[in-house]
DNA sequence: TAGTGCATGTAATGCGTTACATGATTTC
DNA sequence: GAAATCATGTAACGCATTACATGCACTA
């Protein structure tokens, strides 16, 4: 078994709680899909290579005459996903197509370039709305989920917060 | 021509002066990667398709009997490059595998997860080191690469912050 | 009875990296 | 004379999305 990017996603999710692949795509789509997202393309077949590699195993669990598998982890799956949360070095990356265009701003005019800076805005604004508009204010979630949801929210924050202020500058310097 | 991901990239870096496929790949290594990488093996056939859709042109400019092609921008390259950074909604989405991880440490004990925390400061903290190493301290760059430049720092500078202060409140909490 | 959500999956396509190959020039 | 940098490129592979296909169950 060689792991993938997406191994770690649906071992882990599946680790939790156990899970079908649907619920696995829900709750990525609903939870890490702003920061790591994954489709069912890549989730149906991970989950039969991760079950072959006997780090999950999966009990048919039909409701009705609909066919369903819930997937569990194993003993070997849990120490599998413990070294790879320990054994990594942290590398900050990521793939911002706003800020590529920021960093062009300066082959435009003035008052557009700062235009780019309040879309950049806009877009924190929207995904703060949208991670907000997830919490329904009564589900109680493990800390370190609720970490992450929270990290969402802070980042939006600040986001604005940075737009805003660069914005300002600018304007002043001009 | 349709355009892709690159596409922009490539444009928008020979927009801002005219340079060589090696150019291209020193300057995104130096100064974009961090939020948008990208590879020889799509650089230099995509200045080829930019050339033929007459967005660039290539003059040969060869150092010695080293052969070597520069190219600029054209009218048409300009244009669409303005319809890019015009039309667009920004949405904010990143892939952050550190960010993954701490969303499964519930699965750890807690010292453990602080660690993941710890980690994450500890990315934020190398990634700073590396773009302030990347300034010599002279070359004025133009307003905007500036700014995104500025936004690697201060991202890195809140995401430190941040870790910080999660993890005392975590600490606080058990 | 129509629409939405649950549930599983595949095929085609496109995106992107890694590894390789080649050779000149500059710098220590 | 060795190492680093300049300079151009390709082939193989792997990763990920999009679009499609199928059908049941619930609810307005």
């Amino acid at each position: 078994m060689k792991p993938t990017a997406v191994t770690w996603a649906v071992l882990g999710l599946v680790a939790l709680a156990p899970k079908s692949g649907y619920d696995v795509k829900r709750i990525i789509d609903r939870s890490v899909r702003h920061f790591w997202a994954a489709s069912y393309g890549q989730i149906y077949p991970e989950l039969r290579r991760l079950e072959e590699a006997a780090w999950i195993e999966g009990d048919d669990a039909p409701r009705g005459a609909r066919s369903r598998r819930v997937y569990r982890i194993t003993p070997e799956g849990r120490r599998a996903l413990q070294e790879w949360l320990h054994g990594h070095e942290t590398r900050v990356e990521l793939r911002d197509e706003s800020l590529l265009r920021l960093f062009f701003a300066d082959t435009l005019r003035h008052d557009e370039a700062l235009a780019l800076l309040r879309g950049r805005r806009e877009g924190y604004r929207r995904l703060h709305a949208y991670l907000r508009s997830l919490d329904d204010g009564q589900s109680t979630d493990p800390p370190f989920v609720d970490l992450v949801y929270q990290w969402g929210l802070d980042y939006c924050e600040w986001g604005i917060e940075w737009c805003d202020r660069q914005e300002s500058r600018l304007r002043r310097a001009a």
